[in-house]
DNA sequence: TACAAAACCGATTGATCATCGGTTTTTGTG
DNA sequence: CACAAAAACCGATGATCAATCGGTTTTGTA
């Protein structure tokens, strides 16, 4: 094994910055550090280079992939919005310890922008997942 | 007005003491600094001051409320844990934009802790906030 | 009123993000 | 094959914030 700590689950502090590259990347789904900054840094007036160093952060911190195209980096989202959300929500949920289902129900109730169409996607993947969850034996 | 800036929904980063601090709380629900020290602080070989800090930070950041009682204060959680928790994912989720029904969905595939009564719990929630929000027009 | 307990103040340390300048490496082309 | 341009890489700086504690002032109460 190669790993000394596995940081499977330990999610990195993210900066403004960072979050705002992530949030581009995942719409893009793919880019070089120039193009990020035409997209997004351009509008706020950094350099070039703060946006490489982001994205060099985001490498290392490997939520981003990359890859050499010609002679330039070419920069993609190495985990799913989804994962990386649930991640940071299931971080908060646990830290602040008490009833998960309550905290969580007091998420949704707490959000005011969800809709009719979000409400049933949402049931339909709870109803889902308890038959798979049992089948699992979840503990 | 006198506030410049309308914080209602902008909760303060929290560093791990603060957390333990509000947990402890949470439990009590209503305690000194001297007896918050004896609780979390002596294990950790922190001083009372570190504690007292702490506590006024919290404090400042509108997190617990206190009172004199005789010379001394004491500490009340502000907000309940289920209202912060669900500030904190509600902040996650609307900093990284995206589905929020997907997103949620995820984070609670991606909970391994939630089990059989839990799952109820939520569903049954959802049902109830589904005809509340229908009611009320929820966007 | 004296004193002990607590609040208050301010300084220090240590992370971490954001930012950029300067240097090295790479590469396409004349 | 040499060289100029483009990009990566490295390191410094500034800002913010949590955590920590020592020292000083305030305040009940015996």
């Amino acid at each position: 094994m190669t790993q000394d700590t596995p940081d499977k689950l330990a999610i990195p502090p993210l900066g403004t910055l960072e979050v705002a590259v992530l949030v581009h990347l995942w719409r893009v789904p793919e880019a070089s550090s120039k193009e990020v900054h035409a997209a997004i840094g351009v509008a706020r007036g950094i350099s070039v280079n703060t946006v490489q160093s982001t994205l060099e952060r985001l490498y290392r911190k490997k939520l981003l992939k990359r890859f050499k195209a010609s002679h330039a980096f070419r920069y993609a989202p190495q985990v799913a919005r989804e994962q990386l959300v649930a991640g940071l929500v299931n971080e908060v949920l646990s830290r602040f310890g008490g009833d998960t289902a309550s905290s969580l129900a007091a998420s949704v109730e707490a959000a005011n922008w969800l809709n009719e169409e979000a409400l049933h996607t949402l049931e339909a993947e709870l109803k889902n997942m308890r038959t798979r969850g049992e089948a699992l034996h979840v503990r």
